[in-house]
DNA sequence: CCCAGTATAGGCAGTCACTGCCAGAAGGCA
DNA sequence: TGCCTTCTGGCAGTGACTGCCTATACTGGG
């Protein structure tokens, strides 16, 4: 992992970039921005926030973890309980979230489902990201199962996000993906009557 | 549903544009290719196709049958059996289909899957459609349960589309999405082994 | 058949996301 | 300190998309 004087300054101003960018998506409307204001508040050109963050979308989709992690999920993927690995997983990280972190988030969350093309582009993320990971979990990546299984799991947990947002932020996120991990395990058989006796 | 003459030429020039872009699509690639190129094969202003499609994406997209069905989908899903209800209706919607449909579909989902941007656009174009779907069948349409169900279940569709597609066409796609639908209703539990005795 | 009244297509100008290119500045390293 | 690599900023360009206005094509009634 780069730890250089260069690489630090890069990371300070994007989460410099990334600030006032929620500031000012929040403040007027994400449409309502151009990349010009959010440069101009953030005190870089323009050019140098298409460099870091390549499209609009991603100066909300950016996560500052997402750089460190060298696929840890991958390597617990080939035991014999991925879902269970990733519920670990997830506990994990948002067990290890101080309380800025989680505004954040909850900042980027709201931005995301309330903007149809910042979904987009997240979804494909996350398609993008499992398949990467199932691909090096599993050498038969390309079955159904396994395509089936990547694009409904990051559904479902995307569907479990846009619910905690819904219900504004009332509960800890965990506790929706975990229910959202047990509804993929279980199946969806007769969904109506989904808590039997 | 309107029969007009206006109408009529509407579909009729809708058809003949998207026509145009897959040509062009396939020829010359996705991005190479102009609204404005798409427009001068078609024969009709720029502007007319924005007006008709909205986004370049959508040419693709874009399926004539869904400007018919007034959501035959919403009423049996008040039943109790939804997968089972999106099983025959997929099954029926394929079997419905000429050779001629058959072909333009292999033509979009290979285009479609090529092209993160319109494969972004199709996924949201499902949830959307499948939410008002929930909510039309489903009073309390926005529980956990419902958002996880409809993302996982398009997730599920359209990786089950993927894989039809990466496999060259090979099988008849309701095979795909049938395996698909079974697997969310059995859920995920221990995906490595999935063909229990 | 014709005549309002309404809906629709085309043209124009403008905004803005995004990109390739080049010159200047700054970090890395001996 | 000085060379080399890497990065930032400015510039010019492309193309998706939109609002506005005019011309044209359809529609329903006489």
């Amino acid at each position: 992992m780069d730890t250089g004087l260069q690489h630090r300054k890069k990371l300070a101003a994007m989460r410099r970039i990334q600030e006032a960018a929620l500031d000012l998506f929040e403040e007027q409307g994400f449409d309502e921005v151009a990349i010009e204001a959010v440069a101009a508040a953030a005190e870089v050109s323009p050019r140098t926030v298409y460099r870091y963050f390549g499209t609009k979308e991603m100066l909300v989709i950016w996560d500052e973890e997402d750089e460190l992690t060298p696929s840890p999920l991958a390597a617990q993927f080939t035991g014999d309980d991925p879902i269970g690995a990733l519920r670990e997983a997830t506990r994990a990280g948002f067990a290890a979230m101080g309380e800025d972190e989680l505004r954040l988030i909850r900042r980027r969350v709201a931005l995301i489902y309330s903007h149809p093309s910042i979904e987009a582009a997240l979804v494909l993320n996350g398609y993008e990201k499992s398949r990467a990971i199932a691909a090096a979990a599993a050498p038969d990546g390309d079955t159904l199962e396994v395509q089936v299984f990547v694009h409904a799991f990051v559904g479902g947990v995307l569907g479990a996000m846009r619910h905690w947002w819904r219900s504004g932020f009332a509960t800890p996120p965990f506790t929706f993906v975990d229910r959202a991990l047990t509804l993929l395990e279980r199946g969806f058989t007769d969904p109506d009557r989904r808590n039997p006796s």
